[in-house]
DNA sequence: CATTTCATTGACTCCAAACTCATTGACTTT
DNA sequence: AAAGTCAATGAGTTTGGAGTCAATGAAATG
């Protein structure tokens, strides 16, 4: 049985996590701990006894975040879903981590080394997926004679640049505002 | 005429920005101040001398920048080109400041707003000039009925996304590793 | 040639962020 | 209930970068 020093323990890092989870899809991954530890309502030092560094903080966020995208997709390909549908479950996940996904694929790149490999895990699991599908869908729909990679490449550029140049098209949620546009012309797009 | 020291000035600008310009394409727009004054050989005050402040040289730099790759497009825009061509073009622009470019994508989010226009600009340039030439070859290339705002993320989508992703395809120049892939099988997702 | 101007210098200040650690007091153990 | 443990605290230390400024000497001026 856990006592209530352990309990409390980990309480104490979940709400670290779920804080800087916030904090960074708010501020993007230059936030301070000082801002995490003020919106956690916790003591500056009380991050550094959960994570020796800000690092270690950050990995262990994306490595969760990589868990849940595996889950929710997961489930997903268990059904035998469409095409269609397929994208459209796909971007509703982005949606539920909008902001976050958005400040991810914008600022991987100065993000640790270990970060990118949790990052492209991610997508290798999107584009397995995505390549069940449409290999199921091949009698139904007349997909072109492209190479798998650039029709998985093409769906998560155009998606990612519509995310990263956000604020070119719209305030809000720009995979909310363009979902349905995006899932069919990018079907038109790779249709024979 | 100019005196001995308008020209020494200049020159020194000059020595900052393009030293600023090599060490961003290097280490990203976080390297500091010091290292860009010690790779012009310059003092760390004299930066402070040309720019007020570091997001004043940041935002000249990318000025330049978008002045520079406005002439090789228009320049190009005078022949008329084909599709096929005016593709290959952008991409070699691109090769060209490649990772100078990649940084500057991968890292615009975290830039001030008015570096964020300046490369808007840029995109609508490049936009600009690839609707002429798709408007022109419409006779002689069946385009799908798509919008052409998708015509063009798609491109750009496809593009920043190898840019970004470097990492994962190649360690030298991803562009010139892929362009007539990339070129090829785009045209071969907007053909009819 | 004497005087003035000014581009350049680099040591200095200021600031903000990551990380430390002695102290506290609630919880656990005996 | 006394002794021991340990999660949490927050003031303090360290580090490093942006920006300042008095001093310098070469160039311009008269």
């Amino acid at each position: 049985m856990k006592t209530k020093r352990q309990i409390q323990k980990e309480a104490t890092r979940k709400l670290i996590l779920d804080t800087a989870y916030q904090v960074y899809a708010d501020e993007g991954f230059a936030a301070t701990t000082n801002k995490i530890a003020k919106a956690a309502n916790v003591s500056h030092g009380t991050i550094f006894v959960h994570f020796p560094t800000v690092e270690c903080l950050i990995i262990c966020l994306l490595e969760r975040f990589g868990s849940e995208i595996n889950e929710h997709l997961h489930i997903l390909s268990e059904k035998d879903e469409n095409l269609e549908t397929f994208l459209a479950a796909h971007i509703n996940v982005l949606i539920r981590y909008e902001d976050f996904y958005k400040r991810l694929i914008s600022e991987i790149n100065s993000l640790p080394q270990e970060a990118k490999y949790v990052f492209i895990n991610i997508q290798s699991v999107v584009s397995f997926h995505l390549n069940q599908v449409i290999e199921r869908e091949k009698d139904k729909i007349a997909i072109k004679d492209i190479p798998m990679h650039i029709i998985f490449n093409s769906w998560l550029g155009l998606i990612h640049y519509y995310l990263t140049n956000n604020y070119l098209f719209t305030v809000g949620s720009v995979l909310t505002e363009h979902k349905d546009e995006l899932i069919l012309n990018y079907i038109k797009l790779i249709e024979k």
